[in-house]
RNA sequence: GGGGGCGUAGCCCAAGGGCAGAGGCAGCAGACUUAAAAUCUGCACAGUGUGGGUUCGAAUCCCACCGCCCCCA
């Protein structure tokens, strides 16, 4: 060790970052191939769209840690393809062009390149060549040959649905931007309009989108989410028929059909295309000033429970099939267009809603079900959803409230032509159109003779016009409707005249397949290869924020099983593991809100503002007391003025360090407090770490693999095996995504290794120490390489080694040589520690409880006490009871 | 309203039926220094949110409650 520590050589991580990154650079070190002996890896992280604030250490959080399992796959020998792209198309983009009066189609590439440069200096190992764009023609050009092929297969179709309508803005919006019923800008009630719309056919993927989420490894939170959102349930569906009125029936979804006979009334949701024909004449105005009130509100609201019911009878009466009994027909809109048929029959006894329905309302209450404490229908205060026997005149009675008298009465309905058997799914198709500039547009033409034509595949890309405006244009056309090149062009089918389809697809259409795109990303003749799709496809490692837990994962699950069924993809799942990650959290200033004060302006990236809480914006400053100010840890972003880049801290502190840092501070799947303290402790270490080897370097041995082991001292050996146990955790830690716990034991190791060093002093090392070390500096910079590959890369050449870590083998570990020679025990009575024993490893527990009993600390307690017991468990410990 | 997660030292986190501590931050003391920073060496600090239960033994499993966070509606 020098005595002269001002002589010593620095951790130069700049110098060492440059100079690694381009070495990996010039070597194309992280191109994939798509065909290769060795077994694939795919590991991929949801493409950011790359905005104006630029990449955050947030951002970094995400995609380190699969860069590091990515890299640990590269040296146990897999072909490894882990690329990125921009996902560019759709709002955050467009409105972030729109507030700084860009242009997106120059700003995108821009904001991307910035992305690229930043992603570049923390080090991530990806494949650049593969880089894709999802808002540039060579790769929308497939996303509407997508379309086309779901299109073919009847996946997407044209309808009419109520959309979101601000009547003040003249615009269509988002649900996002309907804020507790009302335009997030102009704060106006918003309405439902019909308007015709482009929808993707995903209920009919309902089931197998549910099945294959068996053969997924996902957090079973998510898994959860998935299944809850399809939302299988099994019922019937049964006709009453409407009195007065032969030839129309009412169809209603139940999934107690057993309760038909308590049915005493029906509800129709306001929206209901019979409303207007079985309305009497005298509840005509009560209908329709209920149904306009009804169209204001959203589903949100008229599903919450805890509203009073409302309604309005129709005057209209149906008849139960099962007892002929006339039922009154409500509108209320608790009930859903959307769900099932749209209307109800009510079973107040045995449903909560139907119940507080019945008793405002003053309509009968009908028991199926009885107990021997609920018999009598006038003195029931709540519905009885379970429980009871059925005693109401059925052919039933007598069964008991359970699910299969529930299939009896489903076979007995469709024996007696009332019903028949259904499954119903919650999951409602997949509306696709956007009134909006950004996007791809949909590749249809509507012609006044043929109808609905789509656009011939050699036609493709239909390009997006540049245009210089395309803000909404308040008519709730889309942006495309006013350019008339784009508008008017020649039908396809009979030469015609036509009308270009004006709105384009949101951005989830783009997302929903890029995964198969990074497999062939430069393909001009097809959206991809087949035979490169299946090489690389299941994506081995998909990670994520858990936002997009039901949206985009089943989107994307969506479309590659319609690939599949096309016959474009083997497989069937796009995931095969998933995981998500915490998000890194800044310590932020913000004051308290009043309650009657505007909430956040819907910068786009302030989902989670605290409803009484507001951020202070950097402008804000001056003008609030600092006593005024309240500290609160939330996610990073450009609006709230707490971002900090990756840029400043590789500067200041090293790319590895950023990376160390990130790794270490907490388990993966949690959030994470920025410090930075915290990243200059990861600093520290590679420092230090650095001065170890440093001076180790004099005793390095570069033929240490080919020098036998025999004769290495004790101290060494101790050493060693710490070395292996440390291979072992390190690998294990890795694979069960525990990056913390691994950093840990590699600082653990590098203090014993530095101890080793201080004992040594300025002593020369001997020969079996010398190879021991050697073993370790070599091991370490292994062992590093996924963590800190600059630094790792930089040592590996010192040591006299060619070429690149990530091309190295990934160290195996000796179980010999990490295997310890003795334990530690403890000796307890009840259970309370008392002593200590340090025996070999593998000493039985009969000879454990000898030991035990001749302590020193325990024999005398033992003198007037009674053993009533002993437990002994193998390398752990010893307990007595005694009474 | 529903679902999920998390509460361990002043702080971030380990241990996930068996000695509460692997690692780090901050703190204290010493060494080095004219002094400080940096560095090195050492030290101290909690009985695991609360209350029950299971067990020879609970931070760990179960139940209830409190607090925080996330997702869905």
């Amino acid at each position: 060790m020098s005595d002269d520590r001002s002589n010593i050589e620095r951790y130069d991580f700049q110098t060492i970052e440059q100079r690694q990154q381009q070495r990996w650079r010039d070597a194309s070190l992280f191109k994939a191939h798509n065909s290769s002996d060795r077994p694939k890896f795919y590991g991929l992280v949801m493409f950011p769209y790359p905005s104006g604030a630029g990449l955050s250490v947030g951002h970094c959080r995400n995609y380190i840690p699969l860069d590091v399992m990515c890299r640990k796959r590269a040296m146990q020998g897999y072909n490894v393809l882990q690329p990125m792209g921009w996902d560019a198309f759709g709002q955050p983009a467009e409105n972030e062009a729109i507030k700084r009066g860009r242009n997106p189609s120059d700003m995108v590439p821009e904001y991307a390149a910035n992305y690229r440069r930043q992603l570049n200096l923390t080090g991530i190992a990806y494949d650049w060549s593969r880089e894709i764009n999802s808002s540039e023609p060579e790769y929308y050009r497939w996303t509407q040959w997508i379309f086309l092929q779901l299109y073919n297969r009847g996946l997407a179709y044209r309808s009419n649905a109520p959309v979101n309508w601000c009547p003040v803005d003249k615009t269509v919006l988002a649900n996002e931007e309907v804020v507790n019923g009302r335009c997030w800008r102009c704060d106006t009630p918003v309405e439902k309009r019909a308007i015709p719309q482009w929808f993707f056919k995903i209920t009919e993927y309902a089931e197998q989108l549910l099945e294959g989420l068996a053969e997924v490894h996902w957090p079973e939170g998510v898994k959860q989410l998935q299944a809850n959102w399809i939302g299988r349930s099994e019922g019937a569906e049964v006709e009453f028929k409407i009195v007065g009125s032969s030839d129309s029936t009412l169809k209603v979804f139940t999934t107690r059909p057993d309760t038909l006979w308590g049915a005493t009334f029906m509800v129709l949701a306001p929206e209901h295309p019979l409303v207007d024909a079985i309305t009497s004449k005298e509840q005509l105005a009560e209908v329709s000033v209920y149904r306009e009130r009804a169209s204001r509100m959203n589903e949100i609201d008229r599903q919450n429970a805890e509203r009073t019911k409302t309604g309005v009878n129709t005057g209209a009466f149906a008849i139960n099939p099962v007892n002929g009994a006339q039922l009154p027909i409500f509108i209320a809109d608790y009930v859903l267009m959307g769900y099932g048929t749209g209307a109800i029959m009510a079973v107040p006894a045995h449903d909560q809603r139907d119940f507080e329905f019945a008793r405002k309302f003053g309509v009968p209450i009908v028991l199926v079900y009885k107990t021997d404490e609920v018999q009598d229908e006038a003195q029931m205060t709540v519905a009885m959803p379970t429980g009871g026997t059925m005693q109401v005149g059925a052919p039933f009675d007598g069964a008991s409230n359970t699910k299969s008298t529930v299939s009896l009465v489903i076979k007995w309905l469709e024996e007696q032509g009332f019903g028949r058997g259904v499954v119903n799914y919650r999951l409602r198709d997949w509306l696709i159109s956007r009134q909006r500039y950004w996007g791809a547009p949909i590749p249809i033409i509507h012609c006044v003779d043929c109808g609905i034509v789509p656009v011939p595949e050699k036609d493709l890309p239909v390009l997006l016009p540049p245009v210089k405006s395309y803000e909404p244009t308040g008519t709730g056309e889309s942006p495309l409707a006013a350019i008339s090149e784009f508008v008017h062009t020649a039908c396809p089918q009979c030469g015609k005249t036509a009308r270009r389809e004006t709105d384009t697809m949101g951005g989830s259409a783009c997302s929903s397949w890029y995964f198969l795109r990074f497999a062939d990303p430069h393909n001009d003749i097809a959206a991809f290869d087949r035979a490169a799709a299946d090489y690389w496809m299941p994506v081995d490692l998909y990670c994520g924020g858990a936002e997009h837990a039901v949206g985009h994962l089943l989107y994307s699950r969506f479309w590659t099983r319609a690939l599949n069924d096309c016959g474009y993809v083997s497989a069937k799942e796009p995931f095969r593991l998933y995981r998500n990650q915490g998000s890194v959290l800044a310590y932020t200033a913000g004051r308290r809100v009043q309650s009657d004060e505007a909430q956040g302006e819907g910068d786009g990236d302030d989902e989670g503002t605290l409803l009484d809480w507001k951020v202070i914006k950097p402008e804000e400053r001056d003008n609030i007391p600092q006593e005024e100010w309240v500290w609160r840890w939330v996610r990073m972003s450009k609006s709230k003025g707490n971002v900090v880049t990756p840029d400043e801290m590789a500067e200041k502190y090293g790319a590895d360090s950023l990376r160390l840092f990130l790794l270490f501070v907490a388990p993966y799947e949690e959030n994470v407090q920025w410090s930075d303290s915290g990243i200059e402790a990861a600093n520290r270490y590679l420092n230090r770490l650095w001065r170890l080897l440093v001076d180790l370097e004099p005793h390095y041995l570069d033929t240490w693999k080919s020098e036998p082991l025999e004769g290495i001292d004790d101290t060494v050996k101790i050493l060693r095996r710490r070395l292996h146990q440390t291979i072992n955790k390190v690998s294990e830690d890795i694979e069960n995504f525990r990056f913390n716990t691994a950093v840990a034991q590699l600082m653990a190791f590098t203090n014993e290794l530095s101890a080793f060093r201080n004992q040594l002093g300025n002593r020369s090392a001997n020969h079996g120490q010398r190879i021991v070390l050697s073993e370790a500096m070599e091991t370490m910079c292994l062992l590093l390489s996924p963590f800190v590959p600059h630094f790792a890369d930089e040592w590996w050449n010192r040591l006299g080694n060619e070429g690149f870590t990530y091309r190295a083998e990934w160290p195996a570990h000796d179980a010999a040589a990490a295997a310890e020679e003795e334990v530690t025990i403890v000796v307890q009575i009840n259970g309370k520690v008392k002593d200590r024993l340090t025996i070999p490893v593998g000493t039985d527990s009969k000879e454990m409880e000898r030991l035990a009993l001749l302590c020193e600390k325990i024999e005398p307690e033992l003198v007037t006490a009674e053993v009533k017991r002993i437990i002994s468990v193998p390398g752990k410990l010893v307990n007595i009871v005694i009474a």
